[in-house]
DNA sequence: CGTTCTCTTGACCAGCATCAAAATTTGTGG
DNA sequence: CCACAAATTTTGATGCTGGTCAAGAGAACG
C-alpha cells in the first residue's frame, strides 16, 4: 500500500527510493508469490528485497533492458507496453499489488514497465532470487501459477483483439478491471480507471477517440455512469455484459 | 481429454490410437519438457505415458472438457482456439512436436485443440503428472520456462493484433513460422503451412479474403513464391522483414 | 484564473469486411 | 488415369467500422 512505502525509509542514490523491507508487515503479501513463503523464511526474502517507490509517468524497466532485477508489485498501478519499430504502442496489460514482474528468463526485458500513479515494487535481484528459488519449492510453484494466469489473461486478450469491436472490447475490459485489483477493490459496482483514455485505447488496439465514442455509447445505453474521470459505475450490469458480448 | 469427456469408442483403452511409448526413442524428446527427465527416470514417464493419434480435424480436447489430462505433443501440428459466445472464432496458436499441452492448472480447458494434419502427441494423466513434477524438480523448471515462452509469444500476438496492419500481420506470421516446427524444418527459404486461410485469418484477427489477397500483395512484392498451398518460398527475405514491419 | 493536458464530439476517409463469383486445388468413383 | 464434384482460394465490387483530422469542452495544476 502507499502508505506502507511511504513509511520505509529513503536509501541510497542507485535507486531512488529504495529502502529495506518488512515483508511480514507488507499487505500486498496474501496476494503475491512472496505468500508461498513461509513466516520462518521471511528473513531469506527480505535479505534481498529492496522496496522501490515510483511516480506517475516514471518508468521501471526499459524494452531492451537486461533482466537483472526481478519485482513485486506491492502498491499502485503499472503499465507493461511494447513498442513496434516505427513507434506504434501497445499496452500488453496493467499490473496491480500482488502481480509478480519478471516470468520470463530472458537475458532482456521485451516490454516497458511504467507507473500509472504513485507505486511501490519490491526488487529482488534476479540471480539471488534464483538461488531462493532453487531452495524454495513452492516459490516455484507459485510463479508457474502465476505465469498460466499471465498466459490465460494474454490469451484472452488475443480473442478480443482479433474477433471483438470496439464496444465489446471496452465492456469486456470494464468487466475484468476491478478483478485485478486485490488491495484497492472499489465501492462494490464502481470501477477505478487509474490509466488514460489513450492507455486503453493502446491496450484495445483502438484509438482514443473510438475509446471515448464507446464510453459514451454505455453511458448512453445506460449501462454505466460517469462518476469522475478516473471512475465509473456500472450502472447495470446486465447492459454492460450483453455490450461485452457476454 | 476428448475421448474422455464425450466419446465411448470400442478402443480398449477408450481411446484410438492409443499406445505405450518408449520416451528414449522418441524423436520429439530434445524439444520437449521431458527432455528435462534424466534418462534413468524414464521409466517414471512411460509408465504413465501414452501415444494418442489424431487425424485431421479431429479434436484433443474441446474448450470447457475437464482438464484430467496433459499433453505432449511429438508429431504434426495442431490448432489452438478459443470461440466467443455467439461463434467468432480466434487462434490462439499453434503446437508443433515438443510443445507441451497444459500449462495451465486450471480445472477445464479453455481452448479447443484440433489436428491440423495427422499428428501424435504423448498424453499424461494430470494428477500422475504432477506427482511425477513434485519429485522431480527439473521438470517443473522445465514448464515455467514453457509457459514464460507462451507468454511471449501470446504477447507478441497481443502486439501485432493491436498494431500490425493486415500485411504485416501476415509477413510477421510468415517470418516466426519456421522456428516453431523444430522437428520437420523446412527446406531453407521455404515455409510450411499446414493450415488453410481460414485458420490464418482466424490467428491474425482477419477474414480468409484479406489473408489471401495480402498473400498476392506479398508476391507481387517479390518477398515470396508460392510452391503450393502448402509452402511459399521466401525470395526476398528483405522484403518480407521490410513488409512485416521490420 | 489562465495555461496545459485530457477528453469529447463532429466530419470525413481508409482499411478491412462483406457479398458475390470465378479460378484452382483436392477428393472420389469409374 | 480421367472426369466430375466438393472444397478452398483468389479476385472483384461495395459498404461499414474504426481511423484521421480538427475543433471545442472539461479537468488539473501552478
Amino acid at each position: 500500500m502507499v502508505e506502507l512505502a511511504r513509511s520505509t525509509r529513503t536509501a541510497p542514490d542507485d535507486c531512488p527510493g529504495a529502502g529495506s523491507s518488512r515483508c511480514a508487515a507488507c499487505a500486498a503479501r496474501p496476494f503475491s508469490v512472496c505468500a508461498a513463503v513461509p513466516d520462518a523464511d521471511l528473513a531469506r526474502l527480505e535479505a534481498i528485497a529492496e522496496t522501490v517507490r515510483l511516480d506517475r509517468g516514471q518508468a521501471l524497466v526499459r524494452e531492451g533492458d537486461p533482466g537483472t532485477c526481478v519485482y513485486n508489485v506491492t502498491a499502485g498501478a503499472l503499465r507493461l507496453s511494447r513498442l513496434t519499430p516505427d513507434g506504434r504502442r501497445a499496452v500488453l496489460g496493467f499490473a496491480f499489488a500482488g502481480d509478480f514482474l519478471g516470468l520470463d528468463r530472458a537475458p532482456a526485458w521485451y516490454v516497458t514497465i511504467e507507473a500509472l500513479e504513485p507505486a511501490a515494487v519490491c526488487r529482488f535481484p534476479r540471480a539471488r532470487f534464483e538461488t531462493l528459488l532453487a531452495e524454495r519449492r513452492e516459490l516455484e510453484t507459485a510463479l508457474l501459477a502465476r505465469a498460466s494466469d499471465a498466459l490465460a489473461a494474454a490469451q484472452a486478450q488475443v480473442l478480443a483483439l482479433a474477433r471483438k469491436s470496439a464496444l465489446e472490447r471496452l465492456a469486456s475490459f470494464l468487466l475484468s478491471l476491478p478483478a485485478s485489483d486485490p488491495m484497492r477493490p472499489p465501492p462494490a459496482g464502481h470501477i477505478r480507471l487509474p490509466m488514460t483514455r489513450q492507455e486503453i485505447a493502446d491496450h484495445l488496439g483502438l484509438t482514443l477517440e473510438t475509446v471515448s465514442r464507446s464510453f459514451t455509447r454505455l453511458k448512453r445505453a445506460g449501462a454505466i455512469r460517469q462518476v469522475s474521470l478516473t471512475e465509473v459505475e456500472v450502472v447495470s450490469g446486465g447492459a454492460l455484459a450483453r455490450a461485452a458480448g457476454s
